[in-house]
DNA sequence: AACCAGGACACAA
DNA sequence: TTGTGTCATGGT
């Protein structure tokens, strides 16, 4: 009998009652880079443990590696504790949002560790996700900690710490496949290792100046700043616009005209509300859902 | 085989 | 302040 085919041991598992939660739109909708899906579940590293997700009717069945009495560190990043139903009405009715929300119901925003949602974005610039997925990886696998998997798993490693990567040359982090990004990452490394930015004090800040210290970092402009608000720190207001957002505001409030990615930014403060920042993943979302039905058509 | 991808930055006008 | 070229890589 192989130990891969065991049942999981009680100790190592947990049950997560969840409503309206789309476990495979969350974890593909280009918020989080490194979950796989493999034979019918999700098997993903959150922090410096392997856990794998699997989804059936209102609940989510969680498998760590060893066993585990305290589950909040899983229970936050997937924010299974909020409702989706004071977001969904809190959207202005339109027609866009409409769609988009119903083409994608039970999307949730998670709650990542900053650090590697910063770093993750910094890499993501003009990238396309399964290539982000890829850089990732390989800056995982070179630089990362081992991580403890079941028995018959393969090997995985946690995000390599700031500290790790600004040790790292350029050419190493080159040779990730990283591009010009490299800099970037080696001086956003040193700066958080240093704490010329701490991190951890951004959860106490306004938006406006968490927005601003995470903008001092090398590589990370407004709409990187807006992903790790939204993805990491919580901050719902923050409205990441990429070129997908942009589409999609243009095309479904503008009538198709050129817009201003400033006026873009204004426009989703005003129209769609606290919760912006989901309506926004709604929109990415569904912009990308979109793209692959037409194109296999 | 061009075109484009969850952008940021230096520089020009 | 707003517009343009550049950066590196590879998917579609």
């Amino acid at each position: 009998m192989r130990h891969s085919l065991l049942a999981p041991l009680a100790e190592c598992q947990t049950r997560f009652a969840v409503h309206d939660y789309d476990l495979d739109a969350t974890l593909t909708s280009g918020q989080a880079f490194r979950w796989e899906w493999s034979d019918g579940a999700w098997e993903g590293i959150v922090g410096d443990r392997w856990v794998q997700l699997a989804f059936s009717k209102d609940s989510i069945v969680a498998v760590a590696s060893e066993k585990t009495s305290d589950w909040t560190w899983l229970a936050d990043y997937l924010q299974v504790e909020i409702s989706l139903h004071p977001i969904l009405s809190s959207f202005p009715d339109d027609v866009p949002l409409r769609a988009a929300t119903q083409a994608c119901r039970g999307l949730r925003l998670l709650r990542q560790e900053p650090w590697e949602c910063l770093a993750s974005f910094i890499l993501s610039s003009t990238k396309q996700i399964v290539q982000i997925r890829q850089i990732i990886h390989l800056l995982c696998e070179r630089f990362g900690e081992l991580v403890p998997v079941p028995l018959g798993y393969q090997p995985v490693y946690a995000f390599p710490s700031a500290h790790r990567l600004a040790q790292c040359s350029e050419a190493d982090l080159r040779d990730c496949k990283m591009g010009f990004r490299a800099p970037y990452l080696k001086a956003a490394a040193t700066m958080v290792d240093r704490l010329d930015v701490d991190l951890a004090s951004l959860y106490d800040l306004p938006v406006d100046e968490a927005r601003i210290a995470l903008m001092a970092i090398p590589g990370v402009g407004p709409k990187i700043a807006d992903c790790v608000l939204l993805f990491a720190y919580g901050f719902q207001s923050a409205f990441p616009v990429d070129v997908w957002v942009i589409k999609a505001l243009r095309e479904l409030y503008f009538r198709g005209r050129r817009v201003k990615i400033q006026r873009l930014q204004r426009f989703s403060k005003s129209h769609f509300g606290p919760f912006a920042g989901y309506a926004q993943q709604y929109l990415f979302h569904y912009m990308r859902l979109q793209k692959k039905i037409t194109a296999k058509q």
